[in-house]
DNA sequence: GATATCAGTATCCAATAAGATACCGGTATC
DNA sequence: GATACCGGTATCTTATTGGATACTGATATC
């Protein structure tokens, strides 16, 4: 199914505008590093909290309730005390798997680049 | 090279942070669409601006820059008159391509998705 | 009784992204 | 001379995003 991309207009035209669409759902600063967070399995608010690192309630609480509006996930609340409120990705969301190796990986070779082009620089100073 | 989404907690956390680094340098509503329109080839100002249709200068401009910094686009100016300028990807940008594919399916995908859901909810509503 | 945890909310504020609209100087065409 | 095209800028405004900080009510633990 996965043609390549091709030169033509048209079907660059219709490129841009998937790629637009996927944004259109997905942007933003959160919401596909949250997905990323879930592959593993389900996770609790805090827990969630806890693997974004820098993220504030407020907006966490905003972008999973955005994700599960668009069916990307599932809330489940259990009963035990204090509650507590899983979050877990839907079939759907597995869809997504491609395209999150794919930004992950392009991620550790940039983070590489730059780290080269740092060090290199330092290099070119010492001389 | 390409490793599967597993779930080690600490692979989990790293590609959490690689998803963001990809983020950082290509977040936002109109970088990876911009890309996407230069694959084809370099392209005019004037070009790019239709190519992505509702673009205004200002933003196009802007967000041209970014990318020149971060050596996603060259620019280059012809002497004719008027001058014309082509902005170009550079190979660093190709490096994107496999990125680019997925974003550009599961958007694909997800249209029909959606076109097939309202469609199910007409034929619902008639009955 | 004091403190902590859980899953968030409430309030307020700052930064940024994005957009509308108009405009610029230079050239070419009509 | 009027108009249009090219590659943008300038100015202003709005919308969205993100964030800091504090707090809530329920329960459990010390």
């Amino acid at each position: 199914m996965q043609s390549s991309v091709t030169p033509s207009k048209e079907e660059c035209t219709r490129a841009i505008a998937a790629i637009r669409d996927t944004l259109y759902v997905l942007g933003g600063k959160w919401k596909l590093p949250i997905i990323s967070a879930l592959i593993e399995g389900p996770l609790r608010f805090k827990e969630l909290q806890k693997a974004l690192e820098d993220i504030t309630p407020k907006i966490l609480s905003k972008e999973l309730k955005e994700l599960e509006l668009n069916e990307f996930v599932t809330r489940t609340v259990y009963a035990t005390s204090p509650v507590t409120v899983e979050y877990e990705l839907t079939a759907y969301s597995h869809s997504l798997e491609k395209v999150l190796v794919e930004l992950r990986d392009w991620g550790f070779q940039h983070r590489k680049r730059i780290k080269d082009c740092s060090k290199a620089r330092r290099a070119a100073e010492k001389v």
